[in-house]
DNA sequence: TAGGTTTGCTTCAAACTTGAACCAAGAGCT
DNA sequence: AGCTCTTGGTTCAAGTTTGAAGCAAACCTA
């Protein structure tokens, strides 16, 4: 089959987006690399463990939910132990499971490093967008997301993992 | 001041963002390591010197371009070059300067890797957006890239750099 | 309950990225 | 010309990411 190349409208958007991603990664990082010292993943990791039960969940979870490899998360998680503000825990169900767990230390540098995040996000694209935007964004981002998981998608509700606490 | 904190539309676009840019550009990454054996960035340096004036671009047009640093860029260019895709040529105007040029290699290895990469993007990308959400797209990036740059704004037509072939 | 497969996570080497430091060449004074 | 400041590009060390192995603990299925 011959090659359904893009339309110049595909391809001023791609550009486009290539382009606006690029640079709004870039901004993060390097805020919060000032700020907080370290790579938006990083706070990602800390911001979304804040967020769950007892604030500890499970690698792979983690891993699955940032949609980032495993491999990835273990170098980051290590890192972000040694510098103590995340912990890990074993699962007493599966022994092979392993838990991060935000320490006290790693909650309050997510409160203090927040603001100024939350800050470079605002005014590097909420400001920027309107409402009606932001929708869009939000339904975009969707349809890319959904279509690239259907294929791994682990969409099975039942088999489902330990307990987040896992204790 | 206090901290304007993102509402939940924002956030839950945030989210979908993050997630949608990952799992994009991991899909594009890997489906170009597989079939070109190079990442995405070094794609995109083939395919913008490929469409350049003489297929030929100096260096910090390039990483200007690509809105990428100039050690990531010189990098790249020194692997590509190795692997014979891309030359190098001094600039006779500006002595300091280094031209990227597309090799003949280089141009086949794009036009071979294009079909692949451009289904793709479509596949991951277009085929899952109606052609509003397309122009949405664009429009939503030319705002946040507009925004990020209008601070390192060099939009200052006149001081122009050489000419792109500048032989 | 033994054997084989899958799952959860880590480890490893190689590739890539980052920011600071560096160097040479242009530009703008005086 | 001489001095300084800026610009274009590379280099370097430290940090990060990748994909392929590796390893042990579950999970079959017989």
């Amino acid at each position: 089959m011959t090659t359904r190349w893009l339309t110049p409208e595909e391809q001023r958007a791609w550009r486009a987006y290539i382009a606006a991603a690029h640079l709004l990664e870039d901004a993060i990082d390097r805020q919060l690399q000032q700020d907080a010292g370290m790579p938006h993943l990083y706070y990602s990791i800390l911001s979304t463990l804040s967020e769950a039960p007892e604030r500890r969940l499970r690698m792979t979870d983690l891993a699955e939910g940032l949609k980032i490899t495993r491999p990835r998360l273990t170098y980051a998680v290590t890192r972000l132990e040694k510098d103590g503000l995340v912990g890990r825990e074993s699962c007493r169900w599966d022994k092979r499971g392993s838990i991060a767990v935000l320490t006290d230390e790693g909650m309050a540098e997510v409160e203090r490093a927040a603001p100024g995040h939350v800050e470079t996000v605002r005014s590097a694209l909420f400001d920027r967008l309107s409402p009606e935007q932001v929708g869009q964004l939000e339904e975009i981002s969707r349809a890319i997301a959904d279509g690239l998981q259907e294929d791994t998608g682990d969409e099975v509700p039942w088999r489902r993992r330990s307990s987040p606490s896992c204790s």
